[in-house]
Parts: structure tokens; sequence; C-alpha cells
RNA sequence: AGGCCAGUGGCUCAGCUUGGUUAGCGCGCACGGCUGAUAACCGUGAGGUCCUGGGUUCGAAUCCCAGCUGGCCUACCA
């Protein structure tokens, strides 16, 4: 099939529609794999989004960076992995359905729905979502295997993600315990610190005083015997029924405060709140550099205007200001943080919760209601002494249990108070603040009430703020393997360097041990079975292993029997002794008997924390250890990239279960990108309106348009700037290549151009001229540049550089260059290496493009490639990625460089005479003292002759028609010659500039003499820098510079100039009506001209050029004046007949077909 | 509070790894040109304290330190 010639215009709808319909039709995806088949493995591990139901464009770019990547990969003849990947499972799907079905709680889904109906809502959920997101990724452009991807809750993947438990409770890192979590309260379930946003919140903010037990001050520091209590702070006064300690730094000093005068004592005005009206009896303690903080300047100093009594000229009084000193307290004594260790404190709130008084009765809790060191009290807020409560914050777990302190949680799940919270019970604990602030109020203990904002964590999905609750879970003791884990990270090639260096090691350095058990339905329950008589337990690693131990007849697909509630069924029969192995460390009745207690086991009804769904996937999608074969060939993994939101999520999980299976990080190469923003830079969120659909930019743009500018528009690991203008540009230059293909096959189709009946070898056949050559050896050059960026992640440089090729050297310049040889009728040598130069760097072009914009190449391919040359492919993702070292001549392109700067500065030159490029010259002269501008101008000749429209070029070290002007520099003469200026004023301007500039050249100086009749003769002695010159160009001689050098251009006119500048202007007039008329490129016509005598014999031995150039047949000359009306108005309308106006010339054209 | 990243004409961004031309491209703006790639294209021009302040150096947009602003992440915000 021969090249067809190109449909006008890029619309970019059609063809990418008609392209990946064709891929679909003709298995081209298929194909591409099958061809790389026996290549070197390169496998690749996609992170799986998770099943929301809508790409965005933060997706869309994270897709279109792994397509491109894997696309060049592939033609680079890597055999490649692919699978696309679904994070289907947990919370936020549940939400979801929560919300269709209307459901507002976990009892209306175990009691009202059903689990087994609302997880199979779940899973229907996911499917759907899953399926229109396909489709979303497949009109990017984006090459998976989207018809057999990996999906998280495909049994076959879950029991991988049991197998990674049995083995990390196989090496002891499965534990159960009870701990101090971050819980949400609505989706009444743990939460991993993954799972936590942070918000904005307002929260309250008080100060409460805790009541020594027994004074510590004597009668010396406290005459007046004023009660002392501690100054606590806390903004969470809900947790203070479960106080039971407080803790202070060891390392700090603690001040006694006094109050001295109850009315101005007022709170620091910033901070100032509702003052309790008691707050200022008694004395307080606090940090010592916390005090002025809190309690403002010990002195303070009040301004009051006073009346003098005196009146001033107006009649009015004068007043002056009187500054009042009042000393507001007084630091009585400080002492260290260790005095206080092991004080007891009356609890502020005993009465209320009957269980705080069986704590302080306890005689094993000797610390209950102390005072306590610990280091994580810090001074940034609050007063050095902190609220602590074991059983409501990570750090005062810690306590307790270092102090052995009652882990005392008197709140449920639901986050309201359970009968241990004596009068709160049954209150929802934020709703029990005010509650509690006015109970502490009511009995003196409140010091003072305000409100702060700060960042409080929130559950990711339903953004209910979390809090802090002692319960029971199952964790992986991260803790134990983090030094492992930290090692591995250095393996690992990061892009950029510092997201390994510096962010994610840092995050696996603070990391604790993970909470993996969600108390929810909708995910992969924890294959952990419990012996209800022993206390063993059993963990299941895959779904044979726990047929073959149920103890049920299993009647479920493995699909359901995999998910709750089927699994919760199954009962295994519990044989402790057999398998000693299966002991549990965390066993609450250790099993040391010899008999096998034969008791039920029962699944613990917790479900698996979603990141490890996704955290296993290098092996589960491999369906490892159940198979191997896909294992042992592509683990671990070569490459993944990710957000950077992924530190914390899919690199640390994987990184995590990785070391726990198998001591090792998955992944080899890591790219951490950024995150797509709004125009104005913020993140684009559903709350702000300001999201950006990809299916939006896409119907106005293209997917190619798309996948380019997310590429091209920042550093990959940087955030992208998402602005709608810069994709017109982008747009722009696919139009440009467009228009650059269509110009090509154009003349292409016309002549039957194929590139293989040339022979390069026979000048009779082809000519490769210079510029052929040189942009064969740019696209050879860009080829070999763009695969060390793709090679390096470095979209954005990549994408860079093919932009300036198809703008600058293909169609700024090569196709400038060649225009005018296109336009040869016959079989030229000459013309076919324009024809050759062109399609051979389009060709190799669209194969660099192809990885970044997969459809507009394909097309070019298809039309100019396929079916064309014979090694032609099926598809140009086929083609293999190369170039030829041979055919990049560096040294061409660099005086290719010069000399596009030579002909630019001549366009200039002629600009600025208002001389047309259209009229030729009879000659321009380079000069320049460097030896490669003038050898790059003598090799490439006949470019200059050709661009700069001249009969000759000329080089020379110095121009020689060039007169200079020599001036006196005042700067350095003025001075030093003063009245004498004028004389050498005069001689400069007699004297010629030529010559005294080579006499300075030589000599270094001139000498003036001076002939003065009443005085001596004398000299006025001139240097170098003490003459400047202005050039003088003869009048028909324009010039500009250029880096290296300056080109003078002639611009008289002869009579052969004038001829061929008339022919030329006659041309251009008689192309626009050709045009105008919209003939067809390849159309005859007969041309009439009337013009008068004088400028038909200027024209007229250029007739044959000018019916070359316009396809006439022949052009008349003959008088049109007369009836040149009637010819408009019966025969032809006003395209075939025009008048114009060429320099002072009037000339009436007719054209017949 | 800590960590990481960024800050370059009106705007989006290169350049920084490896210090060395007159700091560059595109958009926009102004002026001009071209007219068989033409709902295009080309040229010229104006427009910059390279966030600020120190330091290293013969020389800093580039390296170091401190600060400011913005973004993200993290934190035991009691």
């Amino acid at each position: 099939m021969p090249i067809k010639e190109a449909e006008k215009s890029y619309e970019h709808k059609k063809i990418e529609k008609e392209i990946q319909d064709s891929w679909v039709k003709n298995q081209v995806y298929f194909k591409t794999n099958q061809l790389r088949e026996k290549g070197p493995k390169y496998s690749f591990l996609d992170g799986p989004p998770y099943c929301s139901g809508k790409i965005h464009l933060g997706t869309a770019w994270n897709k279109v960076i792994k397509d491109t990547f894997l696309r060049f990969k592939s033609m680079k003849g890597f055999s490649l992995r692919r699978q696309a990947g679904w994070d289907t499972h947990g919370l936020p799907i549940e939400h979801k359905v929560e919300q269709l079905l209307d459901i507002k709680n976990k009892q209306q889904i175990e009691e009202d729905i059903g689990i087994a109906n609302f997880v199979s809502k779940c899973k229907e959920f996911a499917l759907k979502n899953k399926d229109a997101m396909t489709n979303q990724f497949e009109d990017l452009g984006v090459w998976m295997d989207w018809d057999k991807p990996y999906v998280t809750f495909d049994p076959k993947y879950m029991e991988s993600s049991w197998w990674t438990l049995k083995k990390a409770h196989e090496k002891g890192l499965l534990l159960k315990d009870k701990r101090v979590i971050s819980w949400c309260p609505r989706c009444e379930t743990a939460l991993a610190a993954a799972e936590i946003d942070y918000e904005d919140k307002i929260d309250p903010s008080i100060y409460v005083k805790f009541p020594l037990s027994k004074p510590l001050l004597d009668d010396v520091d406290n005459p007046d015997g004023l009660s002392e209590y501690f100054l606590v702070w806390t903004t969470t006064p809900w947790t203070l029924p479960a106080n039971l300690a407080i803790c202070m730094n060891p390392n700090f000093d603690y001040s006694f405060v006094k109050f001295l005068n109850n009315e101005s004592n007022e709170f620091n005005d910033s901070n100032s709140g509702n003052k309790n009206e008691n707050s200022n009896e008694g004395i307080l303690i606090l940090a010592s550099d916390l005090v002025e903080s809190i309690f403002g300047p010990e002195i303070k100093i009040t301004k009051i205007k006073k009346d003098t009594g005196e009146i001033d000229e107006n009649g009015k009084s004068i007043k002056k200001i009187e500054e009042i000193k009042e000393e507001v307290y007084e630091i009585i004594k400080v002492v260290k943080g260790t005095d206080l260790e092991g004080l007891s404190y009356e609890y502020p709130l005993i009465d209320e919760i009957p269980e705080q008084k069986k704590f302080k009765n306890d005689k094993d809790k000797i610390n209950v209601h102390t005072v306590l060191p610990g280091d994580h009290v810090e001074l940034g807020e609050g007063t050095g002494l902190v609220h602590t409560a074991p059983g409501h914050g990570p750090d005062d777990f810690e306590i307790g249990k270092q102090f052995n302190l009652p882990i005392f949680c008197p709140v449920d799940e639901e986050g309201n108070f359970n009968s241990l919270g004596g009068k709160y019970s049954g209150e929802f604990v934020k709703d029990a603040n005010p509650v509690i602030i006015n109970d502490l109020k009511e009995k003196g203990f409140l010091y003072i009430e305000e409100t702060i904002e700060h960042r409080y964590g929130t559950c990711w999905r339903c953004k209910t703020p979390i809090i802090y609750l002692a319960t029971e879970q199952w964790f992986l003791k991260i803790t134990e393997v983090k030094d492992k884990m930290l090692s591995e990270i250095k393996k690992v090639e990061w892009i950029p360097k510092w997201a390994g260096e510096g962010r994610f090691h840092d995050w696996v350095d603070n990391a604790k041990d993970w909470t993996i058990s969600r108390q929810r339905y909708w995910g992969i329950p924890i294959p952990v079975w419990v012996c209800e008589d022993c206390g063993n337990i059993k963990v299941i690693g895959s779904v044979k292993e726990l047929k073959d131990n149920s103890i049920n007849k299993i009647t479920a697909d493995d699909e359901d029997l995999v998910h709750r509630p089927y699994v919760d069924e199954i009962i295994i029969k519990c044989d402790c002794c057999n398998e000693s192995n299966n002991l549990d460390l965390n066993s609450q009745k250790p099993n040391n008997t010899n008999k096998i207690c034969n008791g039920k086991m029962k699944r613990i009804p917790d479900v698996l924390d979603v990141w490890i769904d996704s955290g296993v996937a290098g092996w589960a999608s491999l369906y490892y250890p159940q198979e191997s074969k896909m294992f042992d060939e592509w683990f671990p993994y070569d490459f993944i990239t990710e957000g950077h939101d992924q530190t914390r999520g899919w690199f640390y999980s994987q990184l995590g279960t990785g070391v726990i299976a198998f001591d090792q990080v998955p992944y080899k190469k890591v790219l951490m990108h950024g995150f797509v923003l709004d125009e104005m830079g913020k993140k684009m969120s559903k709350s702000l309106g300001n999201v950006v659909q990809p299916e939006d930019v896409i119907e106005g743009y293209g997917a190619d348009v798309l996948r380019f500018y997310l590429l091209w528009a920042s550093k990959p690991w940087d955030d992208l700037k998402f602005v709608w203008d810069e994709l017109n540009n982008i747009k722009k230059m696919f139009n440009i290549l467009w228009n650059v293909y269509v110009f090509s096959t154009t003349y292409m189709a016309l002549d039957n151009f194929n590139p293989e009946i040339c022979d390069l070898n026979d000048e009779n056949s082809i000519i490769l001229r210079d510029e052929d050559k040189w942009i064969i050896s740019k696209a050879n050059s860009l080829v070999k540049d763009v695969e060390e960026d793709l090679n390096s992640a470095f979209f954005h440089k990549a994408t860079r550089k093919i932009n300036n090729f198809i703008l600058e050297d293909l169609s700024r310049w090569y196709v400038r260059l060649i225009r005018g040889r296109t336009w040869v009728e016959k079989d030229d040598p000459d013309k076919l290496g324009a024809y050759y130069g062109l399609y051979t760097s389009i060709e190799i072009l669209i194969k660099v493009l192809a990885p970044i914009a997969p459809h507009i190449s394909e097309k070019i391919y298809e039309n100019l490639i396929k079916g064309i040359k014979s090694d032609s492919k099926l598809s140009i993702h086929m083609e293999n990625w190369d170039y030829d070292e041979n055919l990049i001549d560096s040294d061409l392109e660099n005086k290719m460089d010069i000399v596009r700067d030579i002909i630019e500065a001549s366009a200039r030159a002629r600009d600025m005479a208002k001389y047309k490029l259209r009229w030729p010259v009879n000659d321009i002269t380079v000069v320049s003292t460097d030896k490669s501008v003038i050898n790059a101008v003598n090799h490439l000749k006949s470019v200059i002759k050709d661009q700069s429209n001249t009969k000759q070029v000329l080089t020379s070290e110095e121009f020689e028609n060039i007169k200079f002007i020599a001036k006196p520099n005042l700067k350095t003469l003025g001075p030093r010659l003063r009245q004498d200026m004028g004389i050498v004023n005069k001689f400069l301007a007699e004297n010629d500039g030529n010559k005294i500039k080579l006499e300075l050249e030589n000599n270094g100086k001139i000498v003036i003499p001076i002939s003065d009749n009443d005085i001596n003769d004398k000299e006025i002695e001139l240097s170098v820098g003490d003459v400047l010159f202005d050039n003088e160009l003869p009048d028909d001689i324009v010039s500009s510079d250029f880096d290296g050098g300056n080109v003078f251009v002639n611009t008289q006119i002869t009579q052969e100039i004038l001829s061929e500048a008339m022919a030329r202007e006659l041309i251009r007039r008689i192309q626009d009506m050709r045009k105008d008329m919209d003939l067809d490129v390849e159309a005859n016509i007969n041309v009439t001209v009337d013009a008068d005598k004088d400028f038909k014999n200027t024209i007229f031995d250029k007739i044959e050029f000018i019916s070359n150039e316009v396809r006439a047949n022949n052009i008349l000359f003959d008088e049109l004046h007369g009836d040149s009306l009637n010819y408009k108005d019966n025969k032809y309308d006003d395209k075939h007949i025009k008048e114009w106006k060429i320099e002072n010339e009037n000339i009436i054209l007719k054209i017949e077909k």
C-alpha cells in the first residue's frame, strides 16, 4: 500500500478511538508481549489503586508514567510483566455501601442486613468500580493486563496474605496485645497510623488544678497556708475520668506561683479565656519555663491618662500618662522535677468515678494518683505537668505499664462511657466534655477554660475525630524487624535519592508495631483460630489447609468461603499438643499438659488492615506459595513507582511484609512521584471543588496531549501544578507534528515515494545533501539522549528534547530547508534526498514518541511505515528502540547550529533594512576570526545561499568595506586634555578612521602633533582606550551580529536582482490565487498578465522559471485593462481575475484552469 | 515540634547532580514579517535583586549555614 495523503487536521478524538479499536481488533497488546517473550525479563509491579470508582489526574499521571516506562522497556526488547492490580477491600467501600443501604452503625449491618449480604454488596460495588476505572485507564491508552489483573478479593490472592501471617506467626512476629490504639468511634474499628488524616479542629483547652495530698511548702514560704495545686493542661477533658497519674520531666524546673492581687490576675491576653472565679486561690505548680507564657509577665504595667488640672490654649484639660506597676504574682519557690516524683494528689473526680476509689485504695497500685517521671513531657505547650490516662494515650500507656498503673479505659467501642464511667456512663465522650468541665468548675478545680485550634487526627474515610482506646488488638512486631527493614532500604535505588535516604528512612525508623486487626467485615479475615478451651491458636496459611482442618462440612465456594461470614463458621479441632510450633506465647492459658484438649477452635472475628492486602501484592499476585513458577521468574521486582503518599503506605507495607515473609525488600528501584495540584498549587479535593477529571482533558485535548503534558510539566518527583493553558502548548506541538506529517505525505503520496527504492550509493538514484544527513543525525542523537533520560525516569527531560526536535529541528528548520526541493516535478535524486531525510527523521521521531504518545505515533506509523517498509511491524509498539551511532555526526550538527545562527542574523539584517527575503541579494559576507565558523560556512554554503537568498557567500576575517569613524573617549580624555579636546576632536574627525584603527592596533598609540605658534610644539598621545570607533557601512550594506561574528548583507539592486525579485513577487501572487481558487496542488493553469512594458521586460527572461513554480502551461501578456470589469461580471469571479500592486506597478492577473 | 521538597520576568517551568559565556524555553504582551504545512508559521523587542541575609571561592541561580514563604509527610498537640 502506498503512502496516502494525510487528513489535513489533527483530530485527536477520531484518531485515538480508531487506534484503540485497532489495538483491540488486532490483539496488538497480546502480540507485542508475545514478540518479547524470549527477551530478558524486567519485572514491574503495579501499585493497586483503590476501587473508588473514578480515576483522578493523580492516578492518571501514575499510570501514564508506568505505561510510558514499560512501553519503552518493551521496545528495548524486555519481556515484561505488567499486570494491573486492584485494591478492593476495606472501609472506604464499606462506607459507600453503608450510604447506599442507609446504614448507620455496625449493629444494623449484623442484625438488619446480615454480614453475608453486606459483604456481597461490597464486592459487587468493588467490581463495578474496577470496571469503570479500567475503562478510564484504557482511554488513556494505558497498556496493562486489564483482563487478568490481580484483585485483592480473589481467594488465590487472599491465601497468600494468610500464608504471610502464618509466616509471621512462625517467626514470633504476630501477637495479640492490649495496647492503646487509634480508634474510630464511628467505624468502630482500630486504625493504623497510615489511616489517620490530620485536620485543624477546635477543641476545649482547659487547665485543671490537682490538689496536693500533703502540702509541700512550709510556714515560711506559705504563711497563709494556701492550698497547693499541680496545674495540668488537657484538650481532651473526657480522658480525665481515666486519669491515674501526672507526668513531669525530671530535667525541668518547676515553680510555685502565688498570685498577689485577685483583680489584676488576668490570663495573658493572647490566651484569655473563661476564668473560674475560684481560680486564683492557692498556689499553682508548673514548669518554670512556662510561667510567663501562661500568666504573662510577673510585673504588670498599666498606663493611665490622668488629668493634671491645667488647661491648654484651646481650653482643653491637659492630661499626663502615669504608669502603674503592679506585681501580679510571685514565684515562691523553684524545685527540680525530681523533687516532685512520687508526690500524691487528690484526684478531682473521685466522687464521680467510683472505680477511681478502688484504684486509690489498691495496695498493689502504689503509683496511682502520683507524679511520675516521663521523658515525653515537653515545654511546647501546656504546663510541663501532663495528665496521664494509661487507657487513652500511647505514651500514657507506656507509663502505666512501667509504673504498674491500671490500664483503665471506661469507654466502649462506640465512644460512649461504659458502666465503669460512673456519672458519665452512657455519654458519648465528646458530649461528656462540657459536663466534666462543669463538674470541675463547681468543685473549684478548673483554673481556666478556653478553646484551641490544632491539628487533630481523624479517620481517613469518615473524618470522625479519632480517640485513643486501650483494646486488645493483633500486631505485627515491626519493632523487632526494623533494623533489617532499614538495611533493606539501602539496597533499593531511589529516584530521587532523598525519597529513600531521607523521607522513607525516617518513617521506618519511627515505626511502631503494626496494628493489623480491624473490627469490620469487608476484608481479608485474619486466619487465626483460637481454642475455646485451652486458648491455643492456629494460623491457617491456605484454603486447602482450612478445608483440611475444618470439622464443618463446607458448602460455600472458595470466593465466599474465604470471606466473612462463611469463614467465621469454620470450626477447627484443637490439636495443641501434637504441634508444638503452634504454642502461643500470648495465650492466656499456657498449655503445659500432654493431653490433646480436642477443644473447638473458632476464628477471631477481625479482618486485616487493607495495607496488608496490597503489601503482599508482590507474591500474592503471583499466587505464591500456592504456585511458584511465576514467582521464581519475576520476584523481586525491578521497578515500582507511586506517589509520595505511599511512603507511609505501599512502600512501607511491602517492605514490612516482605521482610517478614522473605527477609528482603520486594522491589529494587522506586520512582516516587509527586501529586497533581490545581492551578493555585492547592491539592485537588472534592471539598475545594477544584478537581479536574481526566476524561474532560481527554475530551478537549486527547490522551496523547494529556500524557505528554503530565510527563513534561514537572520533574516526576515534584508536585505538578495542573494548568489548562499549558495544555495548549502541547496541543500546538502535536499540531505542528501533524502538519509536518501532512506536508510530507502530500508530496510523498503524489510521487509514490518509497524509501526502499532509493539506493543511497547511487547518485543517480538519490542524493543526500548535508541538511538531510544533518536531520538524520539529529534524529539519531534524539533517540540516544531520550533513551538515557527514560532509563533514569527523567521524563521531563525526554519530553523537552522531543518537543525541541519537533519544533526547532524538524519543523522550523528542516522543512524550511527542503521546501524548495519538494516542488520539483521530475524524479529528481535531489528531491528524493529530501523525502528520504524527512521520511527517516519522522520514522525515528515517532518511535521515540511512541511510549509517550502511543496513538498519534501509531497513526503516522500506519500510513508512513506499515506496508511501506519491508521490515515494518503490525504496530509501532512492536518496533525496536535503537539508533545508529554511525549516523550521528556531531561535527555536522555543530556546523548547522552555526550556520543557522548566521542565516538568522542575515534575516535580521534584511529585516532592519526592510529588504524582503523574497528579493535576492548579490552577496553576503560572514566575518569571523573563529576558524570553526568559517569552516561551517564553507561546508554548508549552499544552505546559506538558499536560505539567505543570496548569489554568493563570502567569508573574511575582517570586512573590507567597513568604514570606521574614530571618536574620542570623553571619559578618559576629558579630564586629561581639557581645552585641548577640540584639537583631538578635529583630528579624529578629519582623519580616516580605518587608518587610525590600524595604527592603534599596530603601535598601541597615536600621536597628534600640535603646531602652536606661541608655545613650544607639543604632542598629544592617545592610547587604545582613548579612541572609540563607530562603524559606518556603505549605504547598501546592512549587518547583524551572531554568536561568533558578523554578517554583512549587500542589498544593492542590480537589473538581474530586480528581475528575479519581480518574478518572485509575481509567483507569490499567482500562488495566492491558486490557493484562493482551491486548486489541486498538481493542477496546471494558464496565466494572463496585464502589466506595462517595463515590467514585462524586467521579468521576461524569468518566464520559464515562473511557469515552473506555478505550474503554468503558458504565461501570456495581454491588455486586460479595458474590459476587466466585464470579465468579472460575466465569465469570471474575482478569484480568477485580480488586480495587484507590486511595488509601484499595477498588474492584473487572470488564472484559468 | 521534627523531617522532606520547592521558591528563577505577568504566568507555567528548564538550568543546580559536576560552581565558570550576556540565566534559558514556552505562554502572554508590543512591533514587524511570511502566505502551497496556513483556523498555521517566523522574526524582533520590552520584561529578572535567580525568596532574603550571611559564608566558602578568583568566581555562586548552582555548594554551605541561618531565616522567610508555600506544599507535603510525620508526631506521645497530654
